[in-house]
DNA sequence: ACCACTTGGTTGAGGGCTCAACAAGACTCT
DNA sequence: AGAGTCTTGTTGAGCCCTCAACCAAGTGGT
């Protein structure tokens, strides 16, 4: 069953540059972690996760849902994170098929070195075109569309 | 010069939400593009773009700047689009270098065949979780962020 | 204990995308 | 007209990403 109404005006004028917004904002921010930090903007999204991770590591599988990248990628990913020293992988104790990832010092040290310029970027693209009452209105908006998207049902998912 | 303050909490519960949108929600509306039109959201893209070119066909490099891909991929969708009969590559008459694209035929009923599926899928992940009053709302305040990561500076962008 | 099934991760193949290098047409200045 | 420069598009190299196939380890029923 297909719905064949057109997008009205107003949703329209939402959908135009939201797609925009999709496709050139991740561009921006790539360029600036190639350019500025040699890391690439997946692999600080790893190091975030990794150090936002309650026990100070994640399994593999964990990292890819919370990465929304493919099992298959966070694996080569974090394989070059560890090549490159800023991340460690130990196989699991209790399950022998599992891996741990883990931030290492230089890891830690590479993702507080990137990180505010990264802030700087998604402020002067994002923020400082918003007020105030338009960044508190949109977050749960926001929320609520992205907890749509999420895979397993239209769960809240508490952040 | 770097910003050194981290996101707000409002901030962070715009940016946060946001990050996963832009990540999940193209990878959502692609599945639909290969799973049930067999052209993919590019090619769609760029189908969108010539059908509403004033005079029916757009220079490739106007085609790159309206889709916001390189010229080199625009290259290559052309031809591949050329080449499944979609679309349509003309030498320039008055300029030697340049090409023009236009839709043909099969490409116009290509696109009118995927167009309402595609609108389906943005109605259920995006408007359906909406109140009108926020898609009114949110129209003029997308548009203004994305006209300031628009390249040609309609912005100051302080780079 | 055994066999089927599930789960976690790795790897090969292949498409999407960009950058850099290039060819060729057009424009400018003398 | 000719040299230098800019613009348009193409192509090769290479990264990013996913899917499918796979192996290895756990789980459950008999």
């Amino acid at each position: 069953m297909v719905d064949r109404v057109p997008l009205s005006r107003e949703e329209e004028a939402v959908w135009r540059p939201l797609t925009r917004i999709i496709t050139v904002l991740p561009r921006v921010l790539e360029d600036h972690f190639v350019n500025e930090t040699g890391i690439s903007m997946t692999d600080y999204t790893v190091l975030v996760s990794l150090s936002e991770a309650e026990e100070g590591w994640l399994r593999l599988s964990d990292l890819a849902k919370a990465t929304a990248l493919s099992l298959s990628r966070i694996s080569r990913v974090v394989d070059s994170l560890v090549k490159r020293g800023l991340v460690e992988k130990v196989k699991c104790e209790s399950d022998g098929r599992a891996a741990n990832a883990s931030l290492t010092e230089s890891g830690r040290s590479k993702l507080a070195g990137a990180y505010p310029g990264h802030l700087a970027r998604v402020r002067s693209h994002l923020f400082d075109h918003l007020t105030p009452e338009e960044i508190r209105g949109a977050g749960p908006i926001l929320a609520r569309v992205a907890a749509a998207l999420e895979p397993d049902g239209a769960q809240p998912c508490p952040e």
